[in-house]
DNA sequence: TTCCTCGTAAACAAAG
DNA sequence: ACTTTGTTTACGAGGA
């Protein structure tokens, strides 16, 4: 899959890719200044998250949960009013666009016709990039009970996706051969007291959720495509970060349902091992699958939350807990059927780990290095969010990578060995179905070394937000008279 | 060039 | 009988 071209090929739409074959480098419009205090207090915010982290420390938690959750928060940090801009609306980042603005704005000159423009031309009838396995992915994960038949999945990408309304109906058939062909999806033995019609429910498949995560990660637009990431042994610094790092893509339900606003992490997230659900703000790829949180998590939002509730109105008021029928462990990407699954692909090498040198020196300098940003290099809110997405997108992929194997850290085009189809180098003599449920299943891997590599990230980048809140509350009437100039 | 993923079409069977 | 669902095979496009 391309990294940035959508991947329909054959009867793609005359739009379609119009969005990501423009420019790809998220011009910014920086604060006016970073200080000595803001990086102090961003100083402070580093030693308290660095308290909580080890105060909490021994307690379980998988990496992208806790991920998940701290970027959200940071998410939440995000919307105290730095701007972003779209390359295609603003290619020379001369322009800025507020996140947290949900239709263009009559009375602000940034948001006008452009921002319109932009959501029209890159909008919802275009072909999503996602491909059918994430689509199926959001859907699924979109139901309360996290099952749904394929009819509903169907409704679910009409509605979230109207491109599909008049597209051809072969996509149908396309959801219905991955959902037979992907090993990520299984089907539920449907309750008899439940009245569904014919077929069955289809779930996520807890063993593979990871790889529909990596998938989704993978996607153009996607926030944590590794395509934001610069692939280099050392951490991106922001102003690279910031420049590799596409839009959404507007398409989004995530991104259209709020209106434009780039929130780029699940609002729903993890609370004590509960899925949390925030329906309005991540109504859609909300919680990627994620596993319970311990007190770290807590101990951090405790924290950063703190830190960040204050002097903002955060959007995320967490919704009483749900739990979720299916919270298991996050689950090693891939391994677990690639040893055994692809005997024939070569792709699967459990006993071949991926040499992490590069990796550990990379969380060395984001720890020691990377606390202070430069003053005048801070990409502002969403892609700050970008990266930490990025990191995350590099944890995340460290650990398929670890999985997989030597040769498998392609972002892209590696073997996904998720399908079906790759599983029949296992027993071609047995039906799909029960190759799968033959197949060996593995133990979860921890995620200790991922934790601290993240905990590093995540300092970093609340030190980074830190400075971003202080220069925002300075600079707010700077910003407004950059406007006016603008305007001029 | 090869391998892989993905999308698509199609055939077929089973279930409702 | 018809529609929907589920499975499987095949093929081509495009990326790595």
């Amino acid at each position: 899959m391309g990294p940035i071209m959508p991947p329909s090929k054959k009867a793609q739409s005359p739009s379609s890719g119009a969005s990501a074959s423009q420019g790809m480098s998220p011009s910014y419009r920086q604060g006016d200044a970073a200080t000595a205090a803001s990086e102090a207090e961003a100083a402070d915010l580093s030693l308290s998250l660095s308290a909580s982290f080890s105060k909490a420390e021994d307690e379980e938690l998988t990496s992208l949960s806790w991920l998940h959750e701290s970027t959200d928060l940071l998410n939440s940090f995000s919307h105290s009013g730095l701007r972003s801009v779209s390359p295609l609306q603003d290619p020379d980042g001369q322009h800025a666009r507020s996140p947290s603005s949900s239709s263009p704005s009559p009375d602000d000159p940034l948001l006008g016709d452009a921002h319109s423009a932009y959501d029209l031309a890159a909008g919802a009838n275009r072909k999503p990039p996602y491909s059918f396995s994430c689509l199926i992915f959001m859907a699924i994960e979109d139901a309360p009970n996290k099952r749904l038949p394929v009819k509903d999945i169907y409704g679910w990408i009409l509605e979230h996706f109207p491109y599909f309304a008049s597209a051809p109906t072969g996509w149908k058939n396309s959801v219905r051969h991955n959902l037979s062909l992907n090993k990520c999806f299984k089907k539920v033995d449907k309750d008899r007291s439940q009245s569904i019609g014919k077929g069955s429910l289809w779930s996520i498949d807890p063993e593979y959720r990871h790889n529909l995560i990596q998938a989704l990660k993978k996607t153009p637009y996607h926030p944590y495509s590794p395509g934001l990431a610069t692939p280099s042994t050392s951490p991106p610094t922001l102003t690279q970060t910031f420049h590799h790092s596409p839009p959404l893509w507007s398409g989004n339900p995530l991104f259209r349902k709020n209106g434009g606003v780039l929130l780029q992490v699940p609002r729903g997230v993890i609370q004590n091992g509960a899925r949390v659900r925030s329906q309005a703000l991540f109504p859609v790829i909300r919680p990627l699958p994620v596993s319970p949180v311990g007190s770290r998590t807590s101990a951090i939002r405790s924290s950063l939350g703190d830190y960040l509730s204050r002097g903002q109105d955060s959007p995320s008021r967490y919704s009483p807990p749900l739990c979720s029928e299916d919270l298991q462990d996050d689950h090693t990407y891939s391994t677990a059927k690639s040893p055994s699954r692809l005997c024939s692909s070569g792709v699967g090498s459990p006993s071949s780990p991926l040499d992490d040198d590069d990796d550990d020196d990379i969380i060395a300098v984001e720890i020691q290095s990377d606390v202070k940003p430069e003053p005048r290099e801070i990409p502002l809110d969403s892609h700050i969010t970008a990266a930490a997405a990025t990191y995350i997108s590099q944890q995340a992929l460290r650990g398929q990578r670890r999985s997989l194997g030597p040769g498998a850290g392609t972002p892209a085009g590696s073997s996904l060995p998720w399908t079906k189809n790759r599983a029949r180098g296992i027993s071609d003599t047995l039906p799909l179905k029960k190759r799968r449920a033959a197949a060996v299943e593995k133990p979860p891997e921890s995620d200790d070394e991922e934790m601290k590599e993240a905990a590093g990230s995540l300092l970093h980048l609340a030190g980074v937000r830190a400075c971003l809140n202080n220069i925002t509350n300075r600079t707010a009437k700077g910003q407004k008279e950059q406007k006016e100039a603008l305007r001029n």
